[in-house]
DNA sequence: GCCAACGTTGGC
DNA sequence: GCCAACGTTGGC
């Protein structure tokens, strides 16, 4: 089992509106970096993914999960890139913010403040613990 | 295959 | 709204 982080900025696709869709999911498209593009390859079924909101929030604010390995992404002329199907799982309780996470030692190495670029990124299962902790989970 | 120019992202 | 970082493109 692995852990991701996917960021989107909520003016064009929200947690909300990814709770929206319930336990369908939605697909996850849109990704145009080949970095990004090889951890959605990477991702597996059941893999779990933080929710960040990127420019407004600035802040993870909840789990999704992968319900559907990478395949071509629908919205890309070029065929080259791919998407996952992902559903929203729990909100955090407290929304962990990028200041936050900048502030903490041990998040240091975390890739969304080395590549905060980077729109789907790896977490590691420390990482992950430590998010969770901090909000309230 | 290198590297400069350009475009985009995203934090501040 | 600015600007730094960085990925991508295209000329040579």
């Amino acid at each position: 089992m692995a852990y991701w982080l996917v960021k989107s900025e909520p003016s064009t696709w929200s947690w909300d509106q990814q709770v929206a869709k319930g336990a369908k999911g939605e697909a996850w498209t849109g990704v145009r970096n080949f970095t990004a593009r090889q951890n959605l390859v990477k991702m597996k079924k059941g893999d779990l993914a933080f929710f960040y909101h990127s420019n407004e929030g600035k802040e993870i604010v909840g789990i999704a999960e992968i319900i559907k390995e990478a395949y071509p992404d629908p919205t890309d002329k070029s065929e080259k890139f791919v998407c996952v199907d992902i559903k929203a799982g729990k909100p955090l309780k407290t929304p962990v913010t990028m200041a936050a996470i900048k502030a903490d030692e041990r998040l240091k190495e975390m890739a969304l403040v080395k590549y905060s670029r980077l729109s789907v990124q790896p977490v590691t299962s420390e990482e992950w613990k430590i998010v969770c902790k901090m909000g309230g989970m």
